[in-house]
DNA sequence: CCATGAAATGAGAGTAGCTCTCAAAAGGTA
DNA sequence: TACCTTTTGAGAGCTACTCTCATTTCATGG
């Protein structure tokens, strides 16, 4: 789900660390930060590794050792395994429409309590710009082989049948649509609210359609 | 659908060119002709618009003035005007689904009867190459929106609305799901059965799901 | 507290995709 | 044949990205 913010480090492993490990994180959260906002001022194109190299404060080799591109800095995000723990703790019973609906508002929640406005840029830049929309598309089909192992563990169907594959990045392109429309629109509605409808449309169909 | 092969120029429209377009066209097809085969020879990564260039016979500059970009010298093609005009010819009572799928049908016998080499290394491509990939997904979006208008034409739907754009997006989804599992697989199956599958599910959800 | 090893960084050279500019060549027209 | 337009080639230039190697920075055991 690359559309939600990065998640921070939770308090829990920031003793545990050495020095090294403390200034690795917060390197990485340098250059991502000198990132949104060089980007904020002058655009995507126009923001040079060098120049976020220089802001972040350190060379611009560095940069590529923590981001493999410059697109992976913009949209890197490490919720998949949390998504995936949340997806195992619904009840046995449940619907995948009621899972996803469940997880996707968590995630939702969480991401737009830490950092409104990345969350923001990330699905306003998925729109402008092509290849951050690529490198998001391409994280969103690694979601989509979690979300198949997951559904593979409810429905009891092969995780490798075409039949899952399809269904699972089906729903993967719906809930994409829905950060694009979100983005289109000025981030006007409740996002929440439009992937619920999302949902509905991938659950149960078109609304209204004629017989 | 950028997975099938590019159409050729169809004959009624030979004669009326001048030497000009003819030209053209033909520098186009050499450069396409060249690059499949250095792929095929070298790999994708391994070949270079410099190399390219020197086997169509055309200086590098006039290749990225036919082709944006290298991955597009791969994927480029005609088909979206085709389709839509296949789909606004069928029969008005008719299920999306069934639409949908006479109309891949057609669109993948063509494909398959005038290059079907050429359409297995696009979708083996896609697979292997993160780039033509994502450039692939990219020209289905397109191909979403084209679809969208052709739903929204027979469901009523306002094209723009957030449920038709899901709709939309979500079939888009499962079908390229299909061209990667075909790939995947060593293109062993049948694809035309593979998308019939594939849109059983779109249309009916997932088999023998718990209730 | 220092010496030794490991990891992280910086500097720099190199590759390739892609853009832009401008002059030469080829096609169309009268 | 002469003139205009379109297409092409040559080449310079930018930037993302890779690789290598020397230097610095942290970790650790004596």
């Amino acid at each position: 789900m690359t559309f939600m913010t990065a998640a921070r480090t939770t308090p829990a492993d920031r003793p545990a660390m050495g020095l090294r490990e403390r200034k690795k994180i917060k390197t990485r959260q340098a250059i991502r930060t000198a990132t949104y906002a060089l980007i904020e001022e002058q655009g995507y194109d126009a923001t040079t590794i060098e120049q976020i190299a220089d802001r972040a404060e350190v060379s611009p080799s560095t940069v590529f050792r923590y981001f493999p591109t410059k697109e992976d800095i913009v949209i890197t995000d490490e919720w998949d395994p949390v998504m995936l723990a949340e997806v195992r703790a619904r009840p046995e019973d449940e619907s995948w429409a009621d899972v996803l609906r469940h997880v996707m508002r968590t995630a939702l929640d969480l991401s737009l309590a830490e950092e409104p406005e990345v969350t923001r840029l990330r699905t306003r830049l998925a729109v402008e710009v092509p290849a951050v929309r690529a490198r998001m598309i391409e994280s969103m089909s690694a979601t989509g082989r979690l979300l198949r192992e997951a559904l593979a563990e409810r429905s009891g169907l092969d995780p490798d049948s075409l039949e899952l594959r399809v269904f699972a990045m089906s729903v993967m392109g719906g809930l994409m649509e829905v950060s694009h429309y979100w983005a289109e629109t000025g981030h006007r509605d409740d996002i929440r609210e439009l992937v619920d409808r999302a949902l509905d449309v991938l659950e149960k169909g078109l609304p209204t359609q004629k017989p």
